[in-house]
DNA sequence: GCCAACGTTGGC
DNA sequence: GCCAACGTTGGC
């Protein structure tokens, strides 16, 4: 099993919003190496901290799962959409897309700050200065040691 | 809202 | 294939 971490600004889909629906589709990743990780690396099961970012504070505010492996983004081919993209065509579809589905809401968020402070989490990609990233691998042992953190109080 | 850091594009 | 210009991300 893989672990990953998923960034989202709270405005556009927050934690809340996910808890609510169960599951969603995660669409729009427009990064190269953000999408080999999702199209490539993201499989069934998989577990994923969920990032809040731009937000005050920003940090992980729970954890979802991957409910479908990768598939071509629609939105990429939907002219006019925010998401399309010229270039994208059914034979080349160019940008993936995968659903999530809600696994539990952390009883608060474990900011940005918290995890910088945290022993064992040096290495954590989001943590580096200027990791823009929106789909992020994480090891297991990091995984468990923010779900621990965040499951405190 | 600012701006540093980064990815992408395109001229050459 | 270099690199300047540009657009975007995201912490602050």
């Amino acid at each position: 099993m893989n672990y990953w971490l998923m960034k989202c600004e709270p405005s556009a889909y927050s934690i809340d919003d996910l808890e609510r629906d169960g599951t969603t589709s995660w669409e729009g990743v427009r990064n190269f190496q953000a999408r080999n990780y999702l199209r490539d690396g993201m499989r069934e099961g998989d577990k994923v901290l969920f990032y809040a970012s731009n937000a005050d504070p920003s940090g992980v505010t729970g954890i979802a799962e991957i409910a479908r492996e990768a598939y071509p983004d629609k939105f990429a081919t939907k002219k006019g959409h925010a998401y399309y993209d010229e270039k994208a065509t059914a034979e080349n579809p160019i940008w993936y897309m995968v659903d999530i589905r809600f696994v539990e809401k952390f009883p608060r968020i474990v900011p940005l700050d918290e995890l910088k402070e945290t022993p064992g989490l040096e290495e954590m990609v989001v943590i580096r200065k200027g990791s823009r990233l929106s789909i992020q691998p994480v090891t297991k042992r990091e995984f468990d040691l923010v779900a621990k953190v965040g499951k405190r109080r």
